[in-house]
RNA sequence: GCCGAUGUGGCGAAAUGGUAAACGCAGCGGACUUAAAAUCCGCCGGGUGGCGACACCCUUGCCGGUUCGAGUCCGGCCAUCGGCACCA
């Protein structure tokens, strides 16, 4: 008979965790260890250095924490520890993204009020972070549905409402246009959040309108339903009047190459020129982007975009029938469609013709949906002996190619997108295409018939949501026009609503509140509620004065937590790739609105930032419920303590890597958590833990006493590189030097956990206690984590006698042992004096002999 | 298609141009135990030779280069993952 093996659970734990660490957790919240007081607080002590260390906070899901959130909390929770350690006043919160759409679909689905569904949420959420034993300044916490805070979110909608960029591209208050004397249309049509009624995402499934960034494939990202684009009346954030500085301002920034570049493609700037072509038989121009004004030569048809507004207006009679049908068959079509079935092009010639300015050349206009009306001007004109879509195009239709620029040898002009030389391009024969284009792009200026110009794939930020559970906009409309409403009278809450479900038309939900709509005999409210992305925006400022109800932030504290010489204020920003255009793109932005009108004292919001790499499931495949492999921290936590979680999280391999998870691997740092407990205590007859009779207030020997040293320095080092895997390596290979020792010097094994305080602060606490009761002579009194980072003796690092390695040609051959400060030529000699070197060098003599003082000796034969 | 990241033992990984595989997992052997688990000690990339300790050769996706010396630097390819994708 075979009995299953017993469980964890069952098996006898190595290390009570289960009694200490909620004990410690509890002695921290009642001592307010992590307590940050601002400037201007009694307890702040202005001489230390500050450190901002922030996570990207969650969207607290019903689901409960994943072991994908740890990882980057624990990973800020150690440089908070360590930073704390290191005489630095540390801000170090945590808060929840809790606008959005899960909550208001449980309510549709259930009547369960989104608020109710949120505060049970963050209640898990927030036990759960609880009992991994973070840092946290809960005084500090922030949630974005608080009316506490969303106030402030309001509010910093009106600085944008209320103000336009000028010609320096610096946000200013439109009190200036004012005074200038602008009229309303005029000033409306330059605030920095206005209305628009461009064609927009319009999801019918989900009930409201998306950003372009929230539809994926032509599907929403949240759910994957269908989106179609219609005509409708939102709200707009001018981020484009910010492209350029969005660009250049992340050269300042300690960000990932990888991902400054994802922005820079986002933002997508390209330079060229605009080119107006005259319409033949009417007095119409239109104008082109281009960014090779080079080829103009061999521009040999012109395209607009079917929407273009000129269409109407030059197409031919013959062709009216055959223009509408194609524009009646893009309108329909998604953007998916319109992107994913471009393998085939097509289009629609309009019966008109454009001239060529440079040489006075009919050349027939069309339309055709691979030209989009978003972009430039909506029309191009078409090259297609050099641009890859022309060409297709022109094959398609037989119109014609023409040659206007030379490749180097060995390429067919054909298709020839690069750089190469003019020809047949009169007057730019012969130049290479760069200053060729400064040539035509003068000419053009000159002859007044186009500019020089930039254009940025970025397009302005729909703000607005057809949804219940966001922001309301502080705003009225009154005889078609939009005001805000006076800043005394915000927060401005959601009306109760009892039915949530979607109109089934664009009126959004708020609609159904008839009271809370109607703001005065005249004037009703906006029915709009802004995206989930606007509290995120601004967060991380809050924190820095989260009770504060008098401004979105205090000065001085902003001052304090987001100053230090930088651009960005933020010392360390932790948080995954998903957010690394779109929330980072528009917190910048925001940022710079903010501080542009003087209400932030920095350009830029995150000076370093790090992205922590997915935890997939065992099964090598991302977590999902329908795979059956995601890992609960909870289970973890239970099973192995919330110290194993978290040095595992830390030790699986480097922060920014995607990596698998494993059960085993979490039990391998389990077993070096039970070997540093048992440095310290060991199992009586009666199964009690006592005092391991082998720690003894003795000095640690020298071997030991290095290896303590190394790890020192080893462990601030790479905590500082964010470094931890290796960190933890080298504090295993610390606790087998302890455990093989003689005797156990207790000093050095306090000052150990000190070291190992920040990635497993639990145990580190448990053991400094128990060291304390016995040798109450040698430890500190206190918590751990409010001691010094122990400095490392140099000299304790280094031996008398060193290990070097003989090479012949590039060979390992042999080793030698030398003392420390050995001579060069002596450890020349003593290598050339090796048996087994001069085996390998056959007798011959040395042609060079390269020492590396310390590590080896290549002789050259 | 374009851009970016990554490629090292059975697995997670480590290595300022200087001893490849530290540390951990799995596996194997030993001690303890009536036995097992746990723990402690040791071995643990591949090949060839030797009873053996040991010795030699090969090995960081592939091909080439720079260098006394390359996982690391340079050039060219391949594979996997991620992002963008008619942006004129």
């Amino acid at each position: 008979m075979s009995t299953p093996p017993p469980s964890t659970s069952e098996r006898r734990k190595q290390f009570p965790f289960d009694a200490f660490e909620p004990k410690w957790q509890a002695a921290w919240e009642k001592a307010n260890a992590f307590h940050t007081p601002n400037p201007g607080d009694a307890d702040f002590d202005a001489s230390k250095p500050k450190y901002f260390v922030l996570d990207m906070f969650p969207y607290p899901s019903g689901q409960g924490l994943h072991v994908g959130h740890p990882e980057g909390y624990t990973a800020t929770d150690i440089i908070g520890r360590y930073k704390r350690m290191t005489g630095h006043n540390v801000l170090h919160p945590m808060g929840w993204d809790a606008f959005g759409l899960p909550a208001e679909q449980y309510a549709i689905k259930t009547g369960t009020h989104p608020r109710a569904t949120t505060e049970a949420n963050i209640a898990n959420f927030k036990k759960q972070l609880n009992s991994l034993g973070f840092a946290y300044d809960w005084a500090r916490e922030v949630n974005t549905t608080d009316p506490g805070y969303f106030k402030w979110t309001q509010w910093i909608f009106l600085q944008l409402y209320n103000s336009y960029v000028n010609d320096e591209g610096k946000a200013r208050p439109i009190a200036e246009l004012e005074a200038q004397g602008l009229s309303h249309e005029e000033i409306d049509a330059r605030r920095l959040a206005y209305v628009s009624s461009a064609p927009v995402n319009w999801c019918p499934e989900l009930g409201t309108v998306l950003a372009n960034e929230e539809v994926v494939d032509g599907k929403s990202e949240v759910g994957g339903f269908p989106v179609e684009r219609r005509p409708m009346r939102q709200w707009m954030l001018r981020i484009t009047a910010f492209a350029q500085r969005l660009i250049d301002e992340l050269d300042g920034l300690d960000w990932p190459e990888s991902i400054k570049l994802l922005q820079r493609n986002w933002i997508g700037r390209s330079e060229g020129a605009e080119v107006k072509f005259k319409v033949a038989g009417l007095e119409e121009t239109i104008t082109v982007f281009t960014t090779r004004p080079d080829t103009l030569f061999g521009a040999t048809y012109m395209v607009l975009a079917p929407e273009h507004r000129l269409v109407d207006e030059l197409v031919s009679e013959e062709q009216i029938a055959a223009v509408e049908l194609y524009r009646e068959k893009t309108a329909r079509k998604s953007d998916l469609e319109r992107t994913e079935l471009a393998k085939e092009k097509s289009g629609v010639f309009t019966g008109a013709y454009a001239i060529n300015p440079v040489n006075e050349e009919k050349i027939p206009i069309w339309i055709a949906d691979y030209v989009l009306m978003g972009y430039g001007t909506g029309a191009i004109m078409a090259v297609p002996a050099h641009d890859e879509r022309d060409f297709e195009f022109a094959k398609m239709f037989h119109l014609p190619i023409n040659q206007v620029v030379q490749p180097p040898e060995g390429h067919d002009w054909q298709g020839y997108t690069d750089a190469g030389t003019a020809v047949n391009s009169g007057f730019l024969d012969g130049l290479p295409t760069p200053e060729a284009k400064a040539k035509i792009t003068a000419w053009l200026e000159e002859k007044g018939l186009g500019k020089g110009t930039i254009n940025f794939k970025l397009r302005d930020w729909l703000f607005s949501r057809q949804r219940y559970w966001g922001e309301p906009f502080p705003i009225v409309w009154e005889d078609g026009q939009h005001r805000c409403i006076p800043e005394s009278e915000l927060p401005l809450l959601p009306p109760d609503l009892a039915d949530f479900k979607p109109t089934g038309t664009p009126e959004p939900p708020l609609s159904k509140a008839t009271d809370w709509v109607r703001y005065s005999e005249t004037a009703t409210r906006e029915l709009n509620t802004m995206p989930q992305w606007a509290g995120s925006c601004w967060y991380y400022l809050r924190y820095c004065d989260a009770q504060n109800s008098e401004r979105f932030v205090s000065e001085a504290a902003e001052r304090y937590w987001m100053g230090g010489g930088k651009p960005g204020g933020v010392d360390l920003y932790v948080g995954g790739t998903e957010h690394a255009v779109l929330h980072l793109l528009y917190a910048r932005f925001w940022h710079k609105v903010l501080f542009d009108l003087g209400f932030v004292s920095t350009p830029e919001p995150f000076q370093r930032l790090v992205n922590q790499g997915l935890i997939m499931g065992e099964d090598g495949q991302k977590m999902s419920k329908s795979r059956g492999n995601v890992v609960n921290p909870d289970d973890v936590v239970s099973e192995y303590g919330a110290d194993s979680l978290r040095l595992y999280e830390m030790f699986m391999g480097p922060l920014e890597q995607v990596k698998p998870w494993s059960m085993k691997g979490v039990e391998g740092v389990y077993r070096f958590l039970g070997r540093v407990w048992r440095l310290v205590l060991e199992t009586n007859q009666e199964g009690e833990w006592t005092l391991s009779p082998q720690l003894k207030d003795v000095p640690a020997e020298k071997k030991v006493n290095k290896v303590l040293h190394e790890t020192i320095k080893k462990c601030g080092e790479d905590i500082e590189k964010l470094s931890f895997n290796t960190a933890i390596s080298q504090m295993m290979i610390c606790t087998n030097a302890f455990t093989q020792a003689e005797v156990r010097p207790v000093r050095a094994i306090a000052t150990f956990l000190t070291v190992l305080s920040p990635f497993a602060p639990h145990i580190a606490e448990e053991l400094q206690a128990v060291i304390r009761q016995h040798f109450p002579e040698v430890a500190q009194p206190g918590f751990i984590a409010d001691q010094t980072w122990p400095s490392y003796d140099p000299a304790a690092l280094i031996e008398d006698e060193i290990e070097i390695v003989v090479q012949v040609n590039g060979k390992l051959r042999d080793r030698i042992t030398v003392a420390r400060d050995a001579p060069k030529d002596e450890v020349e000699k003593l290598a050339l004096a090796s048996e087994r070197a001069q085996e390998f060098m056959e007798g011959k003599t040395p042609k060079k002999v390269i020492v590396v003082p310390g590590k080896l000796v290549n002789i050259v034969v």
